[in-house]
DNA sequence: CAAATTTATTACCAATCGTTACGATAATGA
DNA sequence: TCATTATCGTAACGATTGGTAATAAATTTG
């Protein structure tokens, strides 16, 4: 009963997506959200709760829309693979879109307002999460003998993820994704042979 | 002639950088620089000019006060050293201070309104400036038979840069200073030997 | 001491922030 | 057809944003 919805949900939500990807949680206002949505603020309101709430399923719709790499790549064969495949993932990611470079998980993550503090933190967490799935497939391939004895699976599970923030930040300031990919084969130089 | 200044202007920069520092280009207030700097807000006016050149004074602060250690590096005598001893440096100013951490020239850099677009140039172009340096250092290096024949300084300046960054990230993530230097350990074994 | 000049304080500005009443509109069920 | 129900766009809310006039206080110069 009632009125029918006159626009795509999903396809609001891909839009306001990339205006968070673009310019973090606070410099997205929603004036920038409504116009990039097709759709007057109250119905932004009734679809998806207030901005944090409506930031929360952007980055979910992120994870799965844009993130799906990483589950993909833990099911790869060798630790190195694994590797491999993120670093270039997150460097296809991170320039393919020219509007929206970098990530959108890093993107909100560092400064803000006392206001955006619990935003922070959800970027926080979910960066933490991935973070401990990689580890546990290190500690995996350790056992499983793909990676030596001495290998630091948690240390290695953090390198990886600091080359690919620190490559969101190139990203962001403009590198090519020929200068990341070379970068990316440097890191791999430092990763232990089994 | 006329009235002195009542506040140390010199302080008042060091306590402004730091709200910078901890919440970013936008979300730092005049609230919250006024509180910190313990002065009203047109005293702030008179001494820095608006928000953007106040922010441009605080960041060559920060450059001059904190990040004097890159200048330091580029003076050792090999490429190596110089690496070893920005990761460190950097690792040591991203964690001392518990309650703005990170790096005051990445932390604004990423996201923004796009009333913030020059603040988040100038970042980038501070960043590039620092980058040519260290491609020039190692350029350097590599003439000197510091680094091998096969190396590409430019592509080591850029992956030490983001080892930098990526480690900024994290720590904003809370990384405690050991898992970073284990991190820097992992990425000074990437780095080729003469 | 008086004039001149600079700073400090208070109060205010227009604009924008996120959020929401409200009445009009459209689709359903009786 | 008519009442009901949900969504629509408009327009406004109070709070806060960065930025200033206006005035009081303080110090130097003549």
């Amino acid at each position: 009963m009632g009125r029918h919805r006159e626009f795509d949900v999903d396809q609001a939500l891909d839009a306001v997506m990339c205006v968070f990807w673009q310019k973090g949680y606070e410099g997205a206002s929603y004036t920038d959200l409504t116009r990039a949505a097709g759709v007057e603020r109250p119905a932004l309101y009734s679809a998806f709760g207030n901005k944090e709430e409506m930031f929360r399923k952007a980055l979910a719709r992120y994870y799965e829309r844009h993130l799906d790499y990483i589950p993909a790549a833990l099911d790869l064969k060798t630790a190195r693979e694994v590797a491999r495949h993120i670093l270039f993932s997150a460097i296809d990611l991170n320039t393919r879109h020219p509007d929206h470079t970098g990530c959108l998980g890093i993107n909100g993550l560092l400064a803000g307002s006392d206001e955006a503090e619990p935003v922070r933190r959800m970027l926080i967490e979910a960066r933490a999460a991935g973070e401990a799935q990689l580890a546990a497939r290190f500690e995996r391939a350790k056992a499983e003998g793909d990676l030596p004895p001495t290998a630091r699976p948690e240390v290695l599970a953090a390198f990886l993820l600091t080359m690919l923030h620190g490559m969101a930040v190139q990203a962001k300031a403009g590198f090519s994704r020929e200068k990341l990919e070379a970068i990316a084969d440097l890191a791999l130089a430092a990763w232990p042979e089994a």
